[in-house]
DNA sequence: ATAAGCTGTAACATAAATTTAAAAAAATTT
DNA sequence: AAATTTTTTTAAATTTATGTTACAGCTTAT
């Protein structure tokens, strides 16, 4: 009993005609004769009177018939299914990012797009990003500046500077940007070590030759930008995340222009995957409507 | 979406591994591999986690999978109706007979031996038994002298020899066997013609070179057998279709010794039914057992 | 009777499935 | 940590299945 066999027979059963089967099929005749003899030869039954031009069920075919067309209802739902599956109407993308302000514009952009795929969104920081997809817990990544990797496909999203947050009472909240150097001699407020903000800060005042001493290290950007509101210092953001805050004034940092560097990433293996795909189009698609993001070789 | 495909599938998510898939279905492991892989090829989606030396299942091939098994099932059940069928543990035949006494013990024996198989029986003359047989209104014939044709296979079953029925009374109920000669004075009671009885008399008188006179006839074998136990005449019959009736006396025909043959009958085309070829080939047997009758060529 | 349509047969062509052989990757053992 | 075994994958060759073309035999309709 193969495939073919039952196919042809099924087809031949509800045309009652075996030329008309064979035009359902998209094939011969011949084709669709030979199929249905050898299933009647291999099991000793006759499936069809054949008098008369027409193709009417036996008994032995009748009984047969009810099978398949069950058989053949369940195989078409799997082709459905399959489908839809690749055009995107259904399926799960998991997304971890390393903070909320780049990834939710896309996740909320993909959800319009693909309102039957859906989403879990895992937060952490650059590095667990990283580890996340590589060892293939997400699908795609949103975070900055990650390194590239033979196993990875980076796209850049978006470029952010980042920007040194004061009190609106401090004496630089007048100004619109700094150097670098000017902030050395402050009280500065760090996020802590492993944070995309802090590496890219050590990084700049280590090529700049510079060094801060005493540091108040703060967990997330939301202690960072209280403190800074209460007066203990000066924090450090980037400028997507600073939104109107009549108590805080940001400042550019003339070295630390463009300095993040936003990227979706994913493993190369998966971009295979139509959701996985349609999401990094997306991603390239709004990068270059924003900030006409350009691919990065891997 | 192939067969094949979800076939390899299917194997590898019910065992978690390549290897083991391709061992379950008798195939080498690239054969699996490759199946997988075109699926997830085409279909832009990834089914297993291959990492750590065995493969899991993804969320979409989850997904797939409940739609698999199901569909295997199915198919399984398919498979098992069609060997069922094929081994007659099931199945439909229609038989078409010239009259119960030789069919009965056939129809008898067949029931017995595979009990799967539902009859249905429809009782006529000789032709009406051949020509259901030849339009595949029947499926097999049992009845008496049918002549040979290129579509039909014939069977021997069994020889009769015709009788005279006399009244106990009458003056040949001595006797236990008579020439034909003597019985055309007598007043006669016959057969319709059409009948097989009829049929093989005629035939007989014919060839003897005699001829009848007048002539009683009816339409069934227990008018015969009622008109000559009121003392109407001498009736015909054939031996099986004789049985202790103090009334009545038999006596045999020399020149009608044996001159019945009572067949089973079938379209080639049919003979390759299981069930078709089972009833053929019981009624060899019984006919071996019985009467050591042998196969007539056609 | 002739034509048209359907089914079936035979030889051939194509495409799919599978195997063999061998390499790469992953896990296990030494 | 190196070596071995197991599993998966790749590429090429082969077998098998499926399908086509051409044509013959029947049946039905014109």
């Amino acid at each position: 009993m193969r495939h073919s066999q039952l196919r042809a027979f099924d087809a031949v059963a509800r045309e009652g005609s075996f030329s008309r089967a064979a035009q359902l099929l998209k094939l011969t005749p011949p084709a669709v004769t030979i199929q249905v003899r050898s299933l009647e030869e291999s099991y000793g039954l006759t499936l069809f009177h054949r008098s008369g031009g027409q193709a009417l069920l036996t008994k032995d075919g009748q009984e047969l018939f009810n099978k398949t067309r069950q058989f053949f209802l369940e195989e078409e739902q799997i082709q459905e299914h399959l489908s839809a599956s690749s055009a995107l109407e259904r399926g799960h993308l998991k997304i971890a990012a390393d903070g909320p302000h780049v990834a939710l514009p896309l996740i909320a952009a993909f959800r319009e797009r693909y309102p039957g795929v859906t989403l879990s969104v895992s937060l952490g920081n650059a590095e667990s990003v990283r580890q996340d997809i590589l060892a293939q817990r997400g699908d795609v990544g949103i975070t900055a500046n990650c390194a590239g990797d033979d196993r990875l496909i980076l796209d850049n999203l978006s470029l952010q500077s980042m920007v040194a947050l004061v009190p609106v009472e401090h004496s630089l909240a007048e100004r619109q940007q700094i150097r670098l150097a000017e902030l050395m001699a402050e009280q500065l407020i760090l996020r802590e070590r492993g944070s995309n903000t802090r590496r890219v800060l050590d990084l700049a005042v280590k090529q700049q030759g510079l060094a801060y001493e005493e540091v108040l290290e703060l967990g997330s950007r939301e202690a960072v930008r209280e403190a800074v509101a209460v007066g203990l210092g000066v924090g450090f953001l980037f400028e997507h995340e600073v939104w109107g805050d009549n108590r805080t004034h940001a400042l550019l940092i003339d070295e630390l222009r463009d300095s993040n560097r936003d990227m979706v990433i994913c493993l190369k293996s998966q971009i295979k995957r139509r959701s996985v795909e349609a999401f990094v189009l997306l991603a390239r698609e709004m990068a270059g409507a924003a900030l006409s993001g350009q691919k990065v070789p891997v």
